[in-house]
RNA sequence: GCGCCUGUAGCUCAGUUGGAUAGAGCAACGGACUUCUAAUCCGUAGGUCAGAGGUUCGAAUCCUCUCAGGCGUGCCA
């Protein structure tokens, strides 16, 4: 709909130029927006006051002008006005915006998609947490977030690739093994000193645990560096697994699976840093290898290989990304915990580096989350092995609670995730107020079915009340929803828009009967509401919480 | 010290990329079920958009400075 305003808008700009009506045959950026008063119309412009410099006109009298040639074509608009210092208001006729529901039961399942993203390749990577540990908290709303905007990508029609990072070559791997093992000889009777900066929690003893089940003491006759590889990798197997159920339960499955450790094996880690040599942006200096960062902005150059010749995470960093480029994605999406953000600069000058336009890689910061009972902070720390895992999460609050809340604000700000407040299921919780609006609908059908009315045949002239107004007006801006927040890499706006609609809903439903004495009236609302439930479901569907039918 | 993020109603947060009189939920107060789900709705009240300058027809939004909180600032990952 908006964009349908903006092309008469421009079409009657071209009119005004070709006869004469104004001069400055200037195209200027302009806006068509939903105005924060209904007085305001439907959509707003200002292009009158974009041209006023150029036409060196007043603005009223340039929107005086062009709403003689947008007027009168047609009956696509009720009516337009020029307002406050020349805007034009636009007040679109109620049959266009009926027939917006028409669109909406023709495309079911599909309505909210748009092609905006041209079929551009993507790969969005997210989660990657190391091998070393359980997901927790954090790495949960990552999921959800990184999750979120795949789905909504597709939607607005990018090829979307989900991809999972796996560090499983740093040396947090030996930190790792050497956990493993440690608490392997303890178990096994041996008196061992646990340090502090090995991994702490439980889990690492129930890998030891099973090691010891089905291999008995074996480990112990070998030299100690190859039982600590070896436990390095079957811990790494196991926790991996684990993470990858943790993911399934959630409902997040990723495409790819990328193992760091395969950069070095294919060569692909030297490959890269011999390019980036070549073409001067890596240089050595006292011993190291270092990449050209402060070319590209960053504060200062950062090393690629250490002085005793072990390459930096940064390294693998490198090739990784140029690994993604060559695979032909167009665009790159990276979901970093907010603790990361210092490295941005570092992968925006590889970016470049590899002649890429930096914006070609999107890192979007996912700020921590503050996890509450009742309003209490609960105590984490993952030093002492005590942080909250996502299962337990999920466990205790459930799938579409726990994605839902993880999506709610903005990525970039800190999140409090309340676990009573998630669980509890009333007013105060929006996840149950958007899907008790689904699950109403569903309810509405059902006595529908029974009194034999459906919405089949309806005439939708018969819609008109300021409620149902707005609730068809709501149901019409989801793909520009949908379409804003792919391109601004922000899921939160649905969320909102959903939270928004399912309002919508139950102040129509509260002054509105639908079941009625009136069978085409009836028959007219069932339509609107079978329109506002597909919306609703395909919203929730993008961010992967489920619209349940009965509650 | 430097860099990034944040600062909007009592609380938690939106604010459509610079638009008109700044919005929602919760909490508070007052109402609405003999009815298709009250897990809902309607109303009232609540603001120096952290502060000060600047840019322009127009600023919560852009620029500069100050204050406060968080996070970074490694030849760790």
């Amino acid at each position: 709909m908006k964009n349908e305003i903006r092309v008469r808008v421009m079409q009657s700009l071209e009119r005004c130029y070709a006869n004469g009506s104004l001069s400055s045959g200037r195209t200027p950026e302009i806006v068509i927006e939903v105005p924060n008063h209904a007085d305001h119309g439907d959509y707003a412009s200002n292009i009158a006051l974009a041209l006023a410099r150029d036409e060196k006109k007043a603005p009223r009298q340039i929107a005086d002008i062009l709403v003689k040639e947008l007027a009168g074509t047609d009956d696509f608009f009720e009516r337009i006005e020029i307002a406050g210092p020349g805007f034009i208001n636009f007040f679109v006729s109620k049959d266009r915006w009926r027939e917006g529901l028409s669109v909406i039961a023709a495309e079911g399942d599909d309505y909210g998609k748009s092609t905006i993203g041209e079929g551009k390749r993507v790969q969005v990577e997210f989660v990657s947490a190391n091998p070393t540990g359980p997901l927790h908290i954090g790495h949960g709303r990552g999921a959800a977030t990184g999750d979120a905007i795949a789905s909504i990508l597709a939607a607005a029609g990018f090829g979307v690739v989900r991809e999972y990072y796996i560090n499983d070559a740093g040396n947090q791997m030996d930190t790792l093994g050497r956990s493993v093992f440690l608490r392997y000889r303890e178990l096994l009777g041996q008196a061992v000193e646990f340090p502090d900066n090995c991994y702490q929690g439980d889990y690492i003893r129930d890998i030891a645990r099973d090691l010891i089940t089905k291999h008995g003491a074996k480990y112990l006759e070998m030299p100690e560096e190859d039982a600590i590889r070896h436990c390095s990798r079957v811990g790494g197997d196991v926790i991996l697994r684990g993470i990858r159920q943790d993911l399934a339960d959630f409902g997040v499955v990723h495409d790819t699976w990328f193992s760091e450790q395969t950069l070095f094996d294919s060569g692909k880690v030297d490959e890269s840093i011999t390019s980036m040599r070549e073409k001067g942006l890596i240089y050595e200096n006292e011993g190291a290898l270092w990449f050209r960062t402060t070319d590209f902005g960053d504060d200062k150059d950062r090393v690629v290989v250490r002085g005793n010749g072990v390459t930096t995470y940064f390294a693998s960093d490198i090739a990784y990304h140029r690994e993604k480029f060559e695979q032909g994605f167009d665009t790159v999406v990276d979901v970093w915990g907010a603790d990361h953000h210092g490295y941005v600069p570092r992968l925006k000058s590889v970016v470049q580096g590899l002649g890429r336009n930096p914006d070609d890689l999107k890192i979007v910061l996912v700020q921590l989350v503050s996890l509450l009972r009742d309003g209490a902070p609960v105590a984490m720390s993952t030093r002492s092995g005590e942080f909250v895992t996502l299962k337990e999460v999920v466990d205790e609050v459930g799938r579409d609670a726990s994605r839902f809340f993880f999506l709610m604000r903005r990525s970039d700000s800190q999140l409090d995730f309340d676990l009573e407040l998630a669980k509890r299921q009333n007013a105060e919780n929006p996840v149950y107020y958007v899907q008790y609006a689904h699950a109403r609908i569903c309810s509405i059908f059902e006595s529908a079915r029974e009194k034999g009315l459906s919405p089949e045949g309806s005439t939708l002239a018969r819609l008109g009340t300021p409620e149902e107004m707005s609730l068809i007006k709501m149901l019409s801006a989801f793909p520009d929803v949908v379409a804003g927040s792919a391109l601004s890499f922000e899921p939160h706006r649905v969320p909102y828009y959903l939270q928004e609609l399912a309002g919508q809903f139950h102040s129509f439903y509260n002054k509105n009967r639908v079941l009625g004495e009136d069978v085409e009236l009836t028959s007219a609302r069932l339509y609107l509401l079978k329109c506002t439930a597909q919306v609703l479901k395909n919203g929730l569907l993008l961010l992967g919480v489920s619209a349940p039918e009965r509650m």
